[in-house]
This record gives structure tokens, sequence and C-alpha cells, in this order.
DNA sequence: GTGGCTTTGTGAATGTGAGCACAAGCACAA
DNA sequence: TTGTGCTTGTGCTCACATTCACAAAGCCAC
């Protein structure tokens, strides 16, 4: 298949196939059908197929995907194949319920600081990392960190955006339920929990 | 516009014109044009009223959208318009952040109940609700309560599901990494930060 | 080897959503 | 009452995404 456009929806399913595979490696297999990851989580196999065979052929007919290698591309298409870091803002409940969480690092991200804007705050820890003032946004281009994850109420996401921005920081995970003004080279990707749980009541 | 299937999209947006209709509500606007509305939600203005022509005409040519009484009939329509009750399960950090979070109660979203497993959390205070056993599941229903929130390792979700479902919970919003099997009549929306922060090293 | 089984890779078809352009409609002023 | 200006509501078109169906390709047993 060449001369193809990705489609954002194949690349927004592509960690999960990274996390699947790598809990597969940890099992032990070697090889996995696009029929046995379909049911794994709950997709079709031709869906799987052709979202990998975007980047090229990756499995061998008859037999399925080698786990490893194939996860190691996977990893290398997204840019996960390097450590990637990024800045917490906001050590609130949220963030710092973000912050330990061990959920980030099959993907080989890592949560490198955390910045808050409260003056208490400056200087105490959560897990090893000790918040750091906003005024630090400046040296976070040297220490590598290139991504950032907005866990401030709506009302400061703007401004903390701007500031990231300012600093280097080239995506952003937006959590505050609001829009966020950034230059377009800038990617932004929004959670929004609230309006998750308020399309619920539609459907049941 | 007649016999037209809504679209899930459409859907989805819906709490995002309640909130910034709440929003200009309190600002004291009157009526909003689909261009205004676009701007401060950064859509295109032929989206929202497709949205809103869905459901009926909404808005008065040459001016734009009541605010007031399009919220009510949105909230109308997505059954927001009475309180919904939630049960969160995981009183962990992520569950105590979610506990706590303001941002709910536009939607007319209740946190109801706060469960968890573990023995020395029960009892226990997280703002003015009480951790529960799980037990304590099986009252659920008898509280109004339809609606659950997992935030629990993602070993913990699928059985966590089960007693929620069992419970006749109806809608499920899942903050752990994996997949969840439920009836079909059981509506589950995930949420995974992981994946969600995975995708920005690609476009970056 | 060769035949049979399994699974991939992919063009084509189908389904779904977004954007545009414009007619229809309302308010307000003269 | 009529004209002007603005905004809605919507059919149509285009773009994107999913699903299907099948040929091509590898493995294994004999």
């Amino acid at each position: 298949m060449k001369y193809h456009k990705i489609p954002d929806e194949t690349i927004r399913r592509m960690p999960l196939y990274v996390r699947a595979l790598a809990l597969l490696e940890q099992e032990g297999q070697e090889t996995i059908s696009s029929r046995q990851l379909a049911e794994r989580l709950r997709l079709n196999p031709p869906q799987i197929r052709k979202d990998l065979s975007y980047f090229g052929a990756f499995g061998t007919r008859g037999i399925g995907y080698p786990v490893i290698s194939t996860a190691r591309r996977i990893r290398a298409i997204l840019r996960l194949d390097v450590p990637q870091k990024a800045v917490l803002v906001g050590a609130g409940r949220l963030g710092t319920a973000i912050a330990v969480y061990p959920g980030f690092s099959v993907f080989g991200l890592e949560i490198a600081a955390i910045i808050d804007n409260n003056p208490t705050k400056i200087g105490s820890r959560v897990g090893r990392l000790e918040i750091e003032h906003i005024a630090a946004a400046a040296t976070l281009k040297a220490r590598g960190i290139r991504l950032g994850l907005l866990a401030v109420p709506a009302e400061a996401a703007q401004g903390c955006a701007d500031v990231l921005v300012q600093a280097g920081v080239k995506g952003l995970l937006n959590l505050a339920p609001c829009c966020l003004d950034v230059p377009k080279q800038v990617k932004v990707v929004s959670i929004d929990m609230a309006m998750a749980l308020g399309v619920l009541p539609y459907y049941v």
C-alpha cells in the first residue's frame, strides 16, 4: 500500500497495539494473528491488518505478526523508541495522581518535571520529583522536555499553555475543560472527563 | 431535517454546547449566534447549526440561539435535566481527585457514592462522602445510581464492571487502560490518558 | 516437492461525518 | 408596508474511516 496518507484514527489506535504487544511479550507469546489481537482489543481483524499495513508489511502469512519486532517498529513510528519527557503543570489532586501513575512507562513516556504556581507547594516532593515554580519553565528545553500535561483549572489553562509553548513544548495533553489557542505546529489533545460522563445518560 | 439518525459525534459535542451556554448565561448574554459560539469552541458555524438542527429548530433567523432555553432543551435531550447520580469505584489518588472535581455539576452529574475494596479505607471520608465497601454495590439501584466511574487498576476493572452491571448500573466511564466486557445495553466510554499522551510524539 | 491450511495485505464498496452554499425566515427601520 | 441586513436550517458534495472479499504467500505434513 503505497502513497497513502495515514488516517488519524489509525495513529490513535497505535498505542493500543503497543500496549497489547508489550503484554503479549511479557506472557512469552512470540507471534499473534490479527484475529487474536482483535479479540483482545474488541476490534475487527481487517482493521488491525489495515492499520499495520499503512507502515509496511509487518506479518507473515499463515503465522501472524511477530510480537517483539512489531512492537519495536510501532514504537519507532510513534517516536516512542526514544524516551519522551513531559512536564506536568498543576500539583493538585489530579496532578499528583498523574505524577505517580505507572501507566506511561509502557510507551517510554516519563513525567520529568512538575510545576505549580502555589508558593507553599514549591520544593515539596511528589514521588521522586520536586515541585518547581512556573519560572522553571525556562529550563524545560535544556532538559529535553517537549511534552506537557495541563492539570490545572480551566481559567489557568490558557496561561499555562502559553508558558509551555514559549518554553519550547511541542505537544500538550489538556485535562482542563476548555479550548486552547496555540501555534499550529503545537499539537493539543484534550481529555474532558465531565463531557465523557455527560453523554452516558443519553445512551442508557 | 426529518428521519435522520443522529450522529454519535453530534452527541459527543452536545455537552460542549451545554457548558458554553451555561457560561454565557452566567455572563448575562441572552442570545448567541452560531458564529460566536463556534469562535469560542473552535468549531465551524455550520457544524453547530447542523448539530442543533438534528433536534429541531432552536434558533431565530437573524438573531441566533436563545441561551437559556437552548441550554435547557439540550439538557433534556441528553437526559441531564434530571440529576444523574454516579458511583465512583476506586478511592486512590485518581479516585479522590475525581470525587472532589467540581466540573460535573454543570451537567447535573453528581458523584453520589464512593466504593473501594481496601478495608483500611472503608468509612473514611472524601469530601462529604464516606467510602463504602464493594458489598454496598447492592444498594446502588435503590439509591437511584445508574452511572459508574472506574478509577481502579486495569487488573481490577473488569471485576468492578461486573459488580456494577450486576447492581443495575447502565453507563460506565472507564479510566483504566483496558477493554471491558459488558452486556450490550450497557454503554461504556473509556478514557486512556497514557494513550492520549502516547500519540503526541508522532505529531511533534 | 506438492497439497492443504492458515493468515496477511489490499483494492473496492460501504458507511459516516464535515463543510459549503444558498434559500428561507425573522427583526427592525423607514 | 416594504426593504435591508443578518442568521438559521439544510440539501449536496467531498473527505475520511470501516468493512468486506479475495488473491498472494508462507508453513507444515507427507
